[in-house]
DNA sequence: TTCGGGGCATTTTTT
DNA sequence: ATGCCCCGAA
């Protein structure tokens, strides 16, 4: 097959480029995966690199399944099978998996490197971030007034993005809160190092760190990969660009991918920059540039182009097509926010009834934005998909079984043991915990040999010390099932034991009934990884580098999403909503200029998504919080930025129900359609997510190019599973009455408790799940 | 040690 | 309006 041959021109240039420094500008819609996936194939298929030889470099795992089912089908039937008979595959992968395994692979160089550290280093996530910070306060006599701690890790992120070690970060300050800073942020990097972990920028800037000092591990993997290929160059920080660096010198066969025009996460640490200067950093550089867009109307892109136009920080492209003007771009504005969403959902609903098999989405630029929308499109009825929340890997009880693990796995690893000692409750409480903490402030220890010591000791009370000892030998109990057994036997084993599984169930609530769900589901993964051979070490790195939208369902009609995760997407329709002054651009990031310009291309990002019709909504007044005042706003700038001609204002009448119908006096119709409505479509994070968040990405499986295809099929419904105690009977909203939340729609009251305004209510409500809810702060109605 | 009530802040978030 | 953190009572 002559792949080739399906190529424009420039795209057929930038894949033949093989050789040398290669930055492809490609624009919104432009075929930058086509490009990324069609050059693969033709170094291998073409050229005969070996696929071995080949690193293509992605920022989330999604992008990455994706391109490398792409290469595979590409490769499909005439590439060399290897002697095993398995497809050869290059590999493809994120940033932060790339450098977990180059860290875990060169344990040894990392061990020699830094002091106390080992190859079984913990992965902490931000919640496990916000722990180590807690304590640090703590330790500092320092509380969340200075510095929430968020904002802290936040910082602290920032300036490990940009290379800033503490005393760099201390020597700059110029204030006293930075001053503080930097020695929270000293303490903080300290105890990642007693704890033997990494949090997620250590996983680059550590990988940087071998390849820079170990000369053996660098030479090793230059000598590995002779092709390089980065996608999103433009959201890269300072530690990837010199990873990137390091992994292509000398042989500089490097191609980049990326838009300055898409560039949003600079308040991430992303640098622009390295996109602007990538001619500079590595000269003899060719430049291409991908302009023809195959995705929107022309009315769209000159709508979008001309806003990004503002813009100072750019190389400058101009998207052009060879489609038609197609519609105008349409812009409301309602008296309200509860206005603009039921515009919203008219309008998606006209459309959706005119084109049954196109897909919608809500794009909005901060996540409460949502709340009034979907309470919207529930009343007519309309089943979406919300993007957001927590995901599997971030619950409780998901997190609680994989720190027993990883608490398990490494000794050091203080804070997964922090937060599962007393998890059932066993006794340990505050003051001992306290108390083994001073221990370990006194000998240096970690939190576990502490406690082994305390008891060794025999000083503790003779409470404590049963307590303890029974939690000493409970994990020992836990290392010897992992080291004997396969893994889901030991989570088994370990829920009975300990007694995690009974808590629940003895909680005997709809919550704790979807959580026993969630660590079954667990247990399945961890049988699945361990049928893959995977060892622990392997699934905990798995679960820790897996992100929630690496799942996001792309068979949902409706969509609502932030501007940011809107980013590689594509939708019939898109509606930008809440185009306001304060809003959009935020409030936050309208006082400096870079802050401007980002907004602006998140505005870009948001407007090229829509292939055929998009829609821009605001609101005259809206609240600020919930039961803040109504205060009056202005359209957005960006709405100034879009020529006139391109911009055709409709009124509420303006788009309709074929039924002529209007918005206002049609709500209780609409809700009688609603009652009767099944809901449809998966939920973002419901249970049956769960095993796809663990599937192997490794190796394109049958399976997952029918998942792929399975996409178009409509999606299967689903029914809220209703168990738990046999509901009550009593006045008001009683068991099994239909209520309606202004957040979560309609749901089904399960339980009762209480009587009159103080009466608590379990409600499921379909995609929220179930909620407790005190009848009197819940404005809530009877359907 | 553990549970429940009152105070407080509430942008975006690829890994 | 809500979620989460801390403090006081059982």
């Amino acid at each position: 097959m002559d792949f080739l041959g399906q190529l424009n021109p420039r795209q057929r240039e930038a894949v033949e480029h093989t050789e040398g420094p290669l930055l492809i500008l490609a624009g919104a819609g432009s075929g930058k995966t086509r490009v990324i996936t069609y050059r693969i194939a033709h170094l291998i298929r073409n050229n005969h690199v070996p696929p071995s030889r080949l690193l293509a470099v992605t920022f989330t795992n999604k992008a990455a399944e994706e391109m490398r089912d792409r290469v595979a089908i590409l490769l499909g039937g005439g590439s060399s099978p290897a002697p095993d008979g398995t497809l050869s595959l290059p590999w493809v992968s994120t940033f932060h998996s790339f450098a977990v395994r180059l860290l875990r692979r060169e344990g040894g160089g990392l061990e020699a490197l830094r002091q106390g550290f080992t190859a079984r280093f913990s992965i902490y996530d931000e919640a496990d971030q916000v722990a180590v910070l807690k304590a640090v306060y703590r330790q500092l006599g320092l509380d969340e007034k200075f510095l929430p701690y968020r904002s802290a890790a936040a910082r602290i992120s920032h300036a490990k993005n940009q290379g800033i070690a503490p005393e760099h970060y201390y020597g700059r300050s110029t204030n006293p809160q930075d001053e503080k800073l930097a020695v929270i942020y000293e303490q903080y990097e300290a105890a990642l190092r007693r704890a033997n972990a990494l949090d997620f920028d250590d996983l680059l800037l550590e990988a940087v760190r071998l390849l820079r000092h170990d000369e053996q591990a660098r030479a090793r993997a230059v000598d590995r990969f002779h092709y390089l290929m980065v996608d999103e160059y433009q959201d890269t920080n300072r530690v990837q660009y010199d990873l990137v660096r390091l992994l292509t010198e000398p042989r500089r066969n490097l191609c980049v991918v990326g838009d300055e025009d898409q560039s949003i996460y600079g308040w991430r640490g992303a640098d622009i920059r390295n996109i602007l200067d990538f001619e500079r950093d590595y000269p003899g550089a060719t430049l291409i540039r991908l302009e023809q867009n195959y995705r929107s109307t022309k009315n769209i892109l000159d709508a979008a182009g001309q806003v990004v136009s503002h813009n100072l920080e750019r190389k400058g492209k101009e998207l052009w097509t060879t489609a038609g003007p197609g519609s105008k771009i349409l812009l409301y504005r309602g008296e309200d926010a509860e206005n603009e969403a039921l515009f919203i959902a008219a309008c998606i609903e006209k459309h959706l009834r005119q084109n049954p098999s196109e897909r919608a989405a809500v794009l909005y630029r901060t996540n409460f934005q949502s709340r009034q929308i979907e309470e919207a499109l529930r009343r007519y009825g309309r089943s979406y998909l919300l993007v957001g929340g927590l995901s599997f890997y971030q619950r409780a009880e998901v997190k609680d079984l994989l720190a027993y693990l990883k608490a398990a796995v490494s000794p050091q690893d203080s804070y997964s043991l922090l937060r599962i000692i007393n998890t059932p409750a066993r006794g340990i409480g505050k003051s001992t915990v306290e108390l083994i903490a001073r221990h370990t402030g006194e000998t240096g220890l970690s939190l576990w040999a502490s406690l082994e010591d305390l008891l060794a000791r025999g000083s503790l009370a003779a409470r404590s010390h049963a307590a303890l000892a029974g939690f000493q030998s409970l994990m020992k109990d836990l290392r010897a099932h992992l080291g004997s057994g396969p893994l889901h036997q030991a989570l088994v084993w370990l829920l009975d034991t300990t007694g995690y599984r009974k808590m629940l169930e003895q909680e005997g609530t709809i919550e704790s009934q979807g959580r026993l769900e969630n660590i079954d589901e667990l247990v399945n993964a961890a049988a699945d990884a361990g049928a893959r051979g995977e060892t622990v070490e392997e699934f905990l790195d798995h679960a820790a580098l897996v992100a929630d939208t690496d799942d996001l369902d792309e068979a949902a009609q409706v969509t609502l999403l932030t501007l940011h995760m809107a980013k590689g997407l594509e939708f019939s329709l898109v509606i930008m909503a809440g185009m306001e002054e304060g809003l959009f651009p935020h409030s936050r990031s309208a006082d400096t200029a870079s802050g401007l310009e980002e907004e602006r291309r998140l505005c870009y990002v948001g407007m090229t998504r829509a292939q055929k019709q998009l829609v821009l909504t605001l609101a005259r007044s809206r609240r600020r919080f919930g039961g803040g005042e109504l205060e009056p706003g202005r359209p957005s700038r960006f709405l100034r930025e879009v020529p006139a001609r391109l911009l055709e204002e409709v009124s509420p009448f303006g788009v309709q129900l074929e039924e002529g119908v209007d918005l206002y006096t049609e709500r209780h119709e609409v809700q009688e359609i609603a009652r009767h409505h099944t809901f449809t479509g998966k939920t973002y994070n419901s249970v049956e997510n769960i095993a796809e968040f663990f599937a192997a990405r490794g190796i394109p499986t049958p399976a997952a190019a029918a998942r792929r295809t399975a996409a178009e099929a409509p999606a299967r419904a689903q029914v809220t599973p209703i168990r738990g105690p046999t509901p009550k009977a009593a006045g008001g909203f009683r068991a099994g009455a239909r209520v309606h939340h202004p957040k979560y729609g309609t749901g089904t009251v399960l339980r009762k408790e209480g009587e009159g305004d103080d009466a608590k209510l379990t409600v499921s409500f379909p995609y929220h799940g179930i909620k407790k809810l005190i009848q009197k702060y819940a404005t809530l109605r009877q359907e």
